[in-house]
DNA sequence: CTTTGATATGAATTTAATTCAAATTTATCA
DNA sequence: TGATAAATTTGAATTAAATTCATATCAAAG
């Protein structure tokens, strides 16, 4: 009755905290996991989680399983890469660019697992900063581009890896900073702390300041560091990646709100040609940025893959 | 897309070499199992197995697949009997009797994987030969027997195990050596060498010689390998279980023929008070013996499990 | 007290698994 | 050499399971 699509449930469960959102990643819907984990209880005849308001929280069965989804999960990504090795010989390299500053930090322990996962294949970051990444596609200087997606997509092809929320990011003694959430008129006159990039390639210029007609200054820096500095000292506000600046949030260096009602998300995928985003490795380095994704930052959300 | 259901096909496939047969042990139809490893196949885009009247031979990949199945296994039934403890702390005792000579070869391995299974549990085997096994589970003398069903089940409960093939067994220079299978009429004016059992107790006689009214004469010893040089020096032939003969066949000592068209078969339950049968250790006790035996006797087929 | 956020539940729908019935293929036997 | 047996495959039909839909329930927050 245990298969492998509940050790994926508990996975996600245990990633995310809440059933709504465990039942997103997996692309299901909040009732049908629901439905599985009860089932999962009476089969067993034993209450896996501790629920409420708060979410779900593992009783000692519940992890468990757990334990068991952790074991058994890599064993078989790892079986199912060795199918891949029988069906033909798998060599090659994957020269990355990265079209979005905070992916850096976790893009390290990304490469470190997929060396490991396929050591016969060269994967390496693109030096230097790039103002038309998908360029380099064309000009035979890059395999990959994560980021967003180009502006014409032309004979390149993609797969989406998952989405986050960019977060207003101001100092704790903001005016501001009793707000539940801010909107664009928030952003009025104030200076916007960014990456050195340009204005339409900046999410919350692009989406919402610019239509809002919003007026406002620019700084860059080139680090994140550097923009939650100047942000801390009251140089100006950013919008970041909630990953990308959760530790100066715990420490109370600077305070994040959410942008609209909904939030604002921004999408990332790995783009390349066709025949690089189908081969196989490709298509697990996809997977593996995914899964270490998912474990590791908190509130992005899955996107499926794209059959090619 | 893999799931355990999956792992189970390809551990009976590897056990009985034949789709049928393990589709038999896995209670699906022969065409189930067909349609699911080739749905697994074309997932994977890659052949499992090299087919053919032979039957199943594992490729590179259904090897790997094999492997697998071999290390999720048991880690699963593991965490599963730690599900059990966490419900409750487990210990008692099972003492086991055998109303089958030939089980002792395969009940020892048995007991070992259960012991290890299970060290709070304490199981043994209640020595000597008993003419009516389940009357020492009302004497309190013993938990479980194992064997066929009492004529009387009374308040007793049980738990089908497998059913296996009884075999002609008779000397290699026999005068119907020749045949294809025995039947009953075979059997006139020979010597039958059984254990020391009642005839009612011996399904050869029982629902073979007795209905047939047969005359034939009976020699006892208790031990196989008395009964298989009794045979090999023509002092008459026997009946037997297949697995029990199996080394002696091989090394063509003596030779063992189907008894009736579809063969003669038996089968071995686990008989019990109610309480006992349903002790969380006593069902995992018939799920290792189903397995082990699955695993390391040829031709056995399952029994599924009775919910009580 | 209302709203929000989180999970649970029953019925309906969709999807997947399984069976049925027959076909096909290969090996064995007379 | 043809018939038979044994083994698997295949497409359609049936059954079972998974999932969604719509809504209810409960607890926390405002």
């Amino acid at each position: 009755m245990l298969e492998i699509r509940h050790l994926k449930s508990l996975k996600a469960i245990a990633e995310t905290g809440k059933l709504g959102l465990a039942a997103e990643r997996i692309f299901l819907t909040q009732s049908a996991l629901s439905h599985q984990i009860r089932a999962l209880e009476m089969h067993y005849e034993i209450t896996l989680f501790k629920r409420g308001a708060h979410g779900l929280r593992f009783t000692p069965a519940g992890q468990r399983l757990l334990d068991l989804a952790n074991e058994l999960l890599p064993l078989i990504d790892k079986s199912e890469r060795d199918l891949v090795r029988l069906k033909s010989k798998q060599s090659g390299e994957l020269r990355i660019v990265l079209e979005c500053h905070t992916c850096f930090d976790w893009l390290t322990p990304v490469m470190d697992v997929f060396r490991r996962a396929w050591p016969e294949v060269e994967i390496d970051l693109v030096a230097g900063f790039h103002s038309d990444p998908w360029h380099l596609l064309h000009e035979g200087k890059a395999d990959l581009v994560i980021g967003g997606l180009p502006e014409k997509i032309g004979t390149l092809a993609h797969q989406p890896l998952f989405k986050f929320e960019i977060m207003a990011v101001i100092p704790p003694n903001h005016s501001k900073h009793k707000k539940a959430r801010f909107v664009a008129e928030d952003f009025t006159n104030e200076t916007l702390i960014t990456y050195p990039v340009p204005e339409e390639r900046i999410d919350i210029i692009r989406h919402v300041l610019k239509p809002a007609n919003i007026n406002f200054g620019r700084r860059t820096a080139e680090l994140t560091i550097a923009i939650m500095q100047l942000v801390a000292s009251r140089r100006g506000i950013a919008a970041l990646p909630s990953w990308g600046i959760q530790n100066y949030v715990d420490h109370e260096y600077v305070i994040a709100k959410s942008i609209g009602k909904k939030g604002l998300w921004s999408e990332l995928h790995a783009t390349g040609s066709a025949e690089t985003i189908t081969l196989p490795y490709t298509i697990d380095l996809v997977n593996i940025i995914k899964n270490t994704c998912a474990a590791h930052l908190k509130g992005i959300k899955l996107l499926n893959s794209i059959n090619i």
